[in-house]
DNA sequence: CGCAACATGTAAGCGGTTACATGATTAC
DNA sequence: GTAATCATGTAACCGCTTACATGTTGCG
């Protein structure tokens, strides 16, 4: 599954320009399927041209025309395709845990601050979660509520476990900074 | 940071060749930093041309020659730039919570399926981290068993919620299947 | 006056995945 | 017999990121 199947499953909920989407990227999907602008507008552009998704052009004044895409019927039976497969991947890439792993050639001031930085960082993502959960509408489908909770679930874990243990990173003394002895 | 930075970081450890960083990919740092011998061989070769790492070539009878890597002091130097990073990314791409998304157009079979087979997914990591705590030796950093803790407590959290809350997504009627009608 | 929001796109580049290529040894 | 383990590598490909390109409206 790729952003062109993402854009196509957000298209469901009701027509959408790629601006719109991207905002949707940022606020609910933000969490677990990052897309920029590179990635979306080629998407829509793709699927346009594979008849996936119609669309209508809007005139505006002093901005480009504002593109509106709806997902056919085609697009839908193209979506329930993509979507049976019974494994889909589930990946992390951590720069940070990969650092965390070498705490122990850093000083405990480079620690303190990655871990802190993390910390704000998940704090953000929470706050999005109570945001998402305050205005989203009744008929926001379960699968949403389901992935906001499950991210909000991790990211406490998550903040809870540096909360209680970042600090077995600052115990032992630094060697990173000495010659090697042995 | 990149497969280069971390096997720079991983021999630090000790001396090791491609096919040992491989293993210590799949087991340590596989739930949060996965690398083929596609990424690693280049990775090895390339920080020895930049003078990072010397080679030992080991003679073997029916196999390649087995490629001993060990850190040099300058690429212990490189290391350390490049763990001087305050904000290191935490990024997850899920499918598996992208096709959650759209669980309201599958079937509650379909839904079933994807959520044992995570389940599944989640309980052999949570294997390999046990296994990880018992065959680990008393000089194995503090970092690993950091971030081999942190995976658990993750995943924990995981497993939990999607126990606990996996039945909103089969509770409403499914209306992927059937025809438009707004 | 400057910044954020609105609005769409292209193109180069990079890094990682996947498939291919080779082949002995050992355990089931 | 056949699968797994040991052992190294190349090359094509693919998709995403980043930087670039353009321009108005409205708010503080």
């Amino acid at each position: 599954m790729d952003v062109k199947t993402v854009c196509l499953g957000m298209l469901t909920d009701g027509e959408a320009s790629g601006y719109d989407l991207k905002k949707h990227f940022e606020s609910s999907f933000g969490h677990f399927f990052a897309a920029g602008y590179g990635s979306i507008y080629p998407a829509l552009a793709s699927l346009s041209a594979q008849g996936y998704v119609s669309c209508k052009e809007i005139p505006q004044q002093g901005k480009p025309d504002r593109k509106v895409y709806r997902i056919t019927e085609d697009g839908r039976r193209r979506l329930l395709q993509e979507l049976d497969h019974p494994n889909p991947s589930h990946k992390v890439r951590s720069e940070f845990l990969a650092t965390m792993c070498f705490a122990h050639l850093m000083t405990p001031d480079q620690v303190q601050t990655v871990l802190d930085s993390r910390i704000s960082e998940i704090d953000r993502y929470l706050t999005m979660f109570d945001e998402f959960e305050c205005t989203c509408m009744e008929q926001t489908p379960n699968g949403m509520h389901f992935t906001v909770g499950l991210g909000r679930a991790v990211m406490s874990a998550m903040k809870k476990y540096l909360e209680e243990h970042g600090h077995i990173l600052l115990e032992n003394p630094q060697i990173g900074n000495r010659p090697a002895t042995g």
